[in-house]
DNA sequence: AATTAAATCAACCGCCACAAT
DNA sequence: GATTGTGGCGGTTGATTTAAT
């Protein structure tokens, strides 16, 4: 049943954001927290839709959200669990804290798509590129929320073998021995400093630099590009969901969910858990990573299945993937 | 220096799942 | 239990930037 747009299409403005526009949305959220979407448009004036708006500020706007190239830890991370979720960008975010989804969808469609081609051209057989592992056909899975028409018990099970199958590609993920397939062709690593972090604080100041500066503030485009390189204050971290002062208040945003059990919260699953890790570890990507590999390299396995499921569940809730 | 092609990235669109009514 | 609305996700597009000729 077709469902009306998600807003007027008469007076909703489209293209790229201007920094009022992002400063107004930034505002709005440190004030409010994000959620409620709808409200926003109307409450800022901003004449955008919601959806827009929650892409902004998920993509662009929100605090800890990490710029720039990626490394080469990263690059194996979502090779891996690209061959393993299938496009499950979120779900595949949820293991990169400081990434979006988006950004990451357009790094494998633009880089990591080719690079394995390429490799697979010269004799490799990495599962192959486009939904490779998973479930080729994009959507069929249950990422994120999509679920598979499977019995729970099945897909419970699935999910534990998966989860071997996780910790295995992980591992080798982790592993930055170039006799990892994937190392051939890996390009030359981005040395750690090199990545630019943003806080909506500097995003705000950022913005306000290219908008005061003659022929800085040109639309989205103008500050962003020059702020994604000038942006190399990689600022502390700071908790997305109930961190941050002002947006601490959005740890409630989705229906009031509880806001300690940030990780498992449903809104949180994506956004909270991305900065869970990063929030909860300290900073940057590393700690993720440590976090990634004492879960990996504690192969006590004497945890239960559950437990295991358990263990993970701050990484990014294993429910997203099945 | 100018033109063209390729690469990159932000944003939009449509669909789906879930929560609220 | 059915219907409706919202948020979230993945695919795709279009504008801009960069590299090659």
């Amino acid at each position: 049943m077709g469902r009306p747009p998600c807003c007027d299409k008469v007076g909703v403005k489209k293209g790229p954001w201007t920094p009022e526009e992002d400063l107004m949305l930034v505002s709005y959220v440190q004030e409010h927290g994000p959620g409620n979407w709808r409200a926003v448009p109307t409450n800022t004036g901003l004449m955008r839709c919601s959806k827009s708006c929650r892409l902004r500020w998920t993509n662009y706007l929100r605090p800890g959200i990490k710029r720039g190239n990626f490394t080469d830890q990263e690059e194996k991370l979502i090779i891996h669990l690209q061959a393993l979720l299938g496009n499950r960008w979120a779900a595949i975010a949820s293991y990169l804290p400081e990434r979006t989804d988006n950004d990451i969808k357009n790094y494998w469609n633009t880089h990591l798509k080719k690079k394995l081609k390429k490799m697979q051209a010269g004799g490799e057989g990495d599962g192959g590129d486009d939904g490779g592992g998973g479930d080729a056909g994009g959507r069929t899975g249950a990422g994120g929320g999509k679920r598979p028409a499977v019995p729970k018990g099945q897909w419970e099970r699935r999910l534990q073998t998966d989860i071997h199958t996780a910790r295995q590609a992980l591992r080798d993920a982790l592993s930055l021995e170039p006799s990892a397939p994937q190392a051939k062709a890996a390009p030359p690593p981005t040395p750690p400093g090199s990545a630019t972090y943003a806080s909506s604080a500097e995003n705000i100041a950022r913005l306000l630099e290219g908008w005061l500066r003659p022929g800085g503030g040109s639309g989205g485009k103008g500050p962003e590009a020059s702020g994604s390189t000038s942006t190399t204050a990689t600022t502390q971290q700071r908790p997305q969901c109930s961190g941050e002062g002002a947006a601490s208040a959005s740890a409630s945003h989705s229906g009031g969910a509880a806001a300690n059990t940030a990780a498992h919260t449903p809104e949180c699953s994506t956004e909270t858990s991305k900065m869970a890790s990063s929030g909860a570890a300290g900073a940057g990507a590393a700690p993720a990573f440590s976090m990634l590999e004492s879960w990996l390299l504690d192969d006590g396995m004497g945890h239960s299945e559950v437990e295991l499921m358990a263990d993970v569940v701050p990484l990014g809730d294993p429910s997203e993937f099945f």
